[in-house]
DNA sequence: TGTCGTTACGCACGACGTAATAATC
DNA sequence: GATTATTACGTCGTGCGTAACGACA
C-alpha cells in the first residue's frame, strides 16, 4: 500500500469514478492510475470497485470504507506538508478564498489589501460564485476559506466563524416621494415596485420575511444577485431597490438616496467558513483578525475546540462590528 | 512523502528515538530508516529529531506534531489492512489479548476455548501481566483487548466494556474457628493475620476500604499477586485468605473452606479495554458475546458511540452477570 | 467516432541490504 | 569496547510515461 495509491484512489472517488478525470487533476497519466488501483486492489484482495466491462460503475461497500479512509490519510499527509511549509516559511503560501458578489465588490478589497500587504509572499486566489457553490467548494476542500452570508449553515463539516453583522438600506433616486416618509415603513415601502436579490442572495429570505409578518406582498419587479444591476435598474426608474447598506456608496452613487431601514427587516451575519480540522497557516489566523479584529488567534482556537456552532455565534454575538 | 518513511518516523519515535530498534521492530535494515528520515526531513525541509553529534536527543516541538500525524496515517492504514483482511476471510487472523493472573487462571479459560472452537484459524496470542501493565499495552496498541478489573480506567483512549461482577471470599482451612460464626464480620477476619492481593491486583482498594471505613486495621501478614500463591500460605497456616469467589473451586480446593463475604465488601466490575478508534474484526464481537451475552454486536456498536464511559457503564449496568 | 480504461514495453529512479566508517556511552 | 548513526555502493524492484489496443455510448 503506497501513500500515491490512497490519493489515486481517493480523487478518482472524488471525480465520480473518472480515472481520465483524476489523472488530470493530479498531473500524471490514465494508464499509471489505472495500474496502480489495480494493484492495491490485489494487495487488499478486494475490488474497490465495480466495473461494468471497462467502465468504473460504482464503489464496493467496503471500497467505500476504504475510501474514507484514503480521505483521511490524504488530509493528514497534506497537513504534514502544511506544517512544514509553516515550519520553513511562515509568509508564504497558497490561500484560496470563495465569496460572493456582495462581499467582493463591497467588504472585502479594503481588507484583502491589507492581507496584501501584510504577506506579499502569499499567492491568493479569489473565487466568485453563488452562496451554495461556495459552500459547497469549501466544504469539499477545494477553497480554504468561504465568506458568504447564505448556506454555509447546511454542510455541518465547516467551522463557521461570524465577521459582522449588517442592515439593509433602501435606494431610490434623488427626486422620489419616499424620501419625504418619516418614518419609513412596510407599508409605504410595498406602495412601489421592488428591485433587489433573488432568492438564496444576500438576505433575501429575510427580506421576504418581514413583508410577509405584516401580510404584505411586495411587488418585486426584477431581481439580480448583485447590487451593481439593482441600482442600475433603480437609475433607470423600474422600481426602488433593497440592497445591503454597505453596497451604498455616497460618493459613487450620488444621485441615488439610500434610507436606513434597520428597523424594517432583521439584520444578517456574514460569516467565514473553514473546513474543520484543516492545518490553518498563521497568515490564515491573521487574515481572520484582518477581517475582523474580534478574531484573534486566541478566540479563533477557542472557537475551534468548541463542538457546536451555537457556541460559536454566542462567544462572538457581542463583538460582532456592525455595518 | 512515503507510507514507509512515516511509518519510520512513527516506530522510531515509539521505540524511544532508537534507530536500530525500530529497524529491529519492522524488520529491516538501520541504514535504510537512517536514510528515509533524513530524506523525509529534507523533502519536508526541517529536522524532526534534534541531534547530539550522531545520536537522537529528542523530537523538536514541529516534529512531535508531525509524527502525532504520522500515527494517524499509519492507523488509517492498518485499518484498511483490517478492512480488506475482514472482507476477503473473516474467519482467520490475529488476536492478542492482555489479561492478570485471575482472569487468565479462573474466569477465561472456558470462554477462550469456546472461542477457539468457533475460529480455529484466528491465532490468538495470550499476554499475561500486571494492571498496569495490560492497561499500558492496549493503550499503546500492543494488544488488541485487556481484560483487568484495574487501572484501565486511566487510559482515556481506551473503551471499556464491563464484562461481569464478582465478591470475595474468605477462604480458611476446613478447622477453623471463623467457620463457626455466623454471621461474618469484617471484626471477626480482623482478628485473624491475613493473607490476600498486593495493592494494585483484583480489587484490593474496596478491601482496605472495608476495613477502614470501620476503623479496622487488618494484620495482612502476606500479600502475592495470585490466588494460588494466597491459597497455598492458607494452607501452611499463615492466616485466612480473602481472595475472588471465583478463584475457590469446590473440586480442587477441598481442603479448604470458602466463606461468602459479600456482605463485607463491594464488588467489583472487571472489564475489557480496547483501543477507541481501531477497526473491530468480526471474531472480534463475536468474542465479546462469548465473554459476555450482555454484549451483542449491537449494544457494543452503541457503547462505541457513547462518547463517556459513565454512559457506557449505565447502559450494562443491570446485564451484568454476578460471579 | 469519440471517450475511456487496460495492456505492453522501456526507462530511470529509488528503496533497501551489505559493508565500512564515525561518533557516543 | 559496545552500541548506534551515517556514508558508500550495488542491485533489484517498481513507478511512470508513451504507445497501442479494446470497450462502451
Amino acid at each position: 500500500m503506497k501513500l500515491q495509491q490512497l490519493r489515486y484512489v481517493w480523487e478518482v472517488s472524488r471525480q465520480g469514478l473518472n480515472i481520465s478525470a483524476a489523472a488530470a487533476a493530479l498531473h500524471t497519466s490514465q494508464p499509471g492510475i489505472s495500474k496502480q488501483i489495480r494493484l492495491l486492489e490485489e494487495e487488499l484482495g478486494l475490488e474497490l470497485f465495480t466495473r461494468t466491462g471497462k467502465q468504473l460503475a460504482a464503489i464496493t461497500p467496503a471500497g467505500q470504507r476504504i475510501v474514507d479512509l484514503a480521505g483521511h490519510i490524504v488530509a493528514d499527509a497534506t497537513t504534514i506538508k502544511q506544517l512544514a511549509l509553516e515550519h520553513t516559511d511562515p509568509h508564504s503560501g497558497n490561500l484560496s478564498i470563495a465569496t460572493t458578489h456582495t462581499q467582493a465588490r463591497y467588504w472585502l478589497p479594503k481588507r484583502i489589501a491589507g492581507f496584501i500587504r501584510r504577506y506579499p509572499g502569499v499567492r491568493l486566489h479569489m473565487n466568485q460564485g453563488t452562496p451554495m457553490q461556495i459552500a459547497e467548494m469549501v466544504s469539499m476542500g477545494l477553497v480554504d476559506m468561504a465568506i458568504a452570508t447564505e448556506a454555509m449553515e447546511h454542510f455541518d463539516n465547516l467551522l463557521l466563524l461570524p465577521l459582522y453583522r449588517w442592515n439593509r438600506s433602501i435606494v431610490v433616486p434623488a427626486d422620489h416621494p419616499l424620501n419625504e416618509v418619516r418614518p419609513l415603513t412596510l407599508e409605504a415601502i410595498a406602495e412601489y415596485p421592488i428591485v433587489t436579490y433573488v432568492f438564496g442572495f444576500t438576505g433575501r429570505f429575510q427580506l421576504d420575511s418581514a413583508f410577509a409578518a405584516l401580510g404584505l406582498t411586495p411587488n418585486v419587479v426584477f431581481t439580480a444577485t448583485d447590487a451593481d444591476v439593482i441600482k442600475t435598474y433603480v437609475r433607470l426608474g423600474l422600481g426602488i431597490g433593497i440592497v445591503a447598506h454597505m453596497a451604498y456608496d455616497p460618493k459613487i452613487d450620488c444621485d441615488l438616496c439610500a434610507l436606513e431601514a434597520n428597523h424594517l427587516f432583521d439584520s444578517n451575519v456574514t460569516k467565514i467558513g473553514m473546513k474543520r480540522g484543516t492545518f490553518m497557516r498563521r497568515y490564515m489566523y491573521d487574515l481572520l483578525e484582518i477581517l475582523a479584529p474580534h478574531l484573534t488567534r486566541a478566540t479563533v482556537e477557542q472557537a475551534i475546540a468548541m463542538p457546536s456552532q451555537a457556541e460559536i455565534d454566542a462567544l462572538f454575538e457581542l463583538d460582532l462590528p456592525v455595518y
